[in-house]
DNA sequence: TTGCGTTATGCATGACTGTGCATTACGATA
DNA sequence: TATCGTAATGCACAGTCATGCATAACGCAA
């Protein structure tokens, strides 16, 4: 019989120029590096892309290195890609995220009665 | 060398019936249980009284049995205190919590460099 | 019965998040 | 050079979170 109650949580990374790096940036830096897209990827994360473009304003301007590359314009009318320090970033991110989701499932299990 | 980035989160318990204890409610319900006074606890955590009361109220009705009860009138001009299922949830809380801190050291200390 | 300090509650307000619409800027390619 | 679909950006707006003010209800004790 396990508990009937569970334990959620949010995670994030702040570095030491005020970036934050939480689910909803990953998700979305996630989707643009295997779209080429921003307007696809919000699309894809059913985002407005007014917001998934604040999002992006606001990791580039919080980063030394940018996280990722907006082009205007185009083959296509334009295009997105993650920068090597974008990758990485999400990378370090998905690594700790998911020994959350394990630490929040030993937690649930430990929760009394 | 640490790295200069640093792992944050939040964590919050839910029940069956939707109730919701997170670190604000906790607080709250540990400065009631010390102070024996809602005002007074709010104050303890410059918190309106008014919000205050709004996640006592919140919380006695999502759950099913109260987690503390406040009583207007009376000697002093009113009191409040936990119930037994309060100070059961309070610690529960505060214990999940202070594995989670320990995560997120941890954590912070795997990042990359 | 009056006073006192607490609980109880409505209304207006401001910050923050996120949406939706409209419009312009962009630049490779046909 | 005209086209096309994307990026860039302003403005209005709804919802949530939290505050502040004002006022009523409460019930023991003096």
């Amino acid at each position: 019989m396990t508990s009937q109650f569970t334990v959620h949580g949010r995670l994030w990374i702040e570095g030491p120029d005020g970036s934050i790096l939480g689910h909803g940036r990953v998700a979305l830096l996630e989707q643009i590096d295997a779209l080429g897209s921003l307007s696809a990827a919000a699309n894809a994360l059913d985002m407005s892309y007014r917001y998934a473009w604040k999002l992006v304003k606001s990791m580039n301007e919080h980063s030394d290195t940018p996280l990722l590359k907006l082009n205007a314009g185009g083959r296509g009318g334009g295009h997105a890609m993650l920068t090597a320090a974008g990758k990485a970033a999400v990378d370090a991110y998905r690594r700790t995220d998911r020994e959350f989701e394990q630490f929040l499932a030993d937690q649930t299990h430990k929760l009394p009665g």
